[in-house]
DNA sequence: TGCAAACCATAAC
DNA sequence: GTTATGGTTTGCA
């Protein structure tokens, strides 16, 4: 059986889909039917689900760090993500975009030199995230730091990336499975967009 | 700047 | 098999 929910915050609707303690799904939009839209697009098209108004611990977890990420902070998800049945680069190039810190962002070409692959791959591999926020693609952005595209719209996409201003100055790197992946300061991106 | 061609994994046919 | 399709990138005028 699988679980649904559907939780507002702030002007946002967050909806997710669990099933023992993996989730399949998680999703946003700005209205409820929308964002409910996205998760029922994505599940298995004969899976018995139910909606569940009040959520269960594992539901009430997920929901809060869901919260914590548009709060802009640094969550920590102890449930497991529903990667297994993603083709193998999907899957290495959303551990990439997991890896990306709060407060900056990478390009498409960055993951793709890290992880193999040409950049719009690694575009595609995002397109159809089922993880977002979770796995933050938000943080990947086009290499001329502008903002490239969103599902979820790009205005959300600004939303999130202002919120997680941490005022880094300065590139860096970051380790992904060996590689190295270079990450920018959300700064550089938001200033162009003020 | 702006355009065209190369890029590369999927999905659809 | 082959083709179409992107949340791109790069090079060149």
């Amino acid at each position: 059986m699988i679980e649904i929910y559907a939780q507002n915050m702030g002007c946002i609707y967050f909806a997710i889909a669990i099933s023992q303690q993996k989730i399949l799904v998680s999703t946003f939009s700005i209205d409820q039917k929308t964002a409910l839209n996205n998760i029922l697009d994505n599940l298995p098209f004969s899976t018995p689900f139910q909606f569940f108004h009040k959520p269960s611990a594992q539901a009430r977890t997920a929901l809060l760090a869901l919260k914590d990420i548009y709060d802009g902070k640094d969550a920590t998800i102890n449930l497991s993500l529903a990667t297994s049945d993603l083709p193998a680069y999907n899957r290495k190039v959303l551990n990439a975009t997991a890896s990306i810190p709060v407060g900056y962002v990478t390009s498409y070409g960055a993951i793709a030199k890290a992880v193999g692959g040409g950049a719009r791959a690694v575009g595609k591999a995002m397109a159809c995230n089922l993880f977002a926020p979770i796995v933050p693609c938000h943080r990947v952005v086009k290499s001329n730091l502008g903002l490239g595209g969103y599902a979820g719209g790009l205005q959300v996409k600004l939303e999130f990336l202002s919120r997680e201003k941490r005022g880094f100055e300065s590139p860096r790197t970051v380790e992904v499975n060996g590689a190295a992946l270079e990450v920018f300061p959300v700064e550089y991106v938001l200033k162009k967009y003020v």
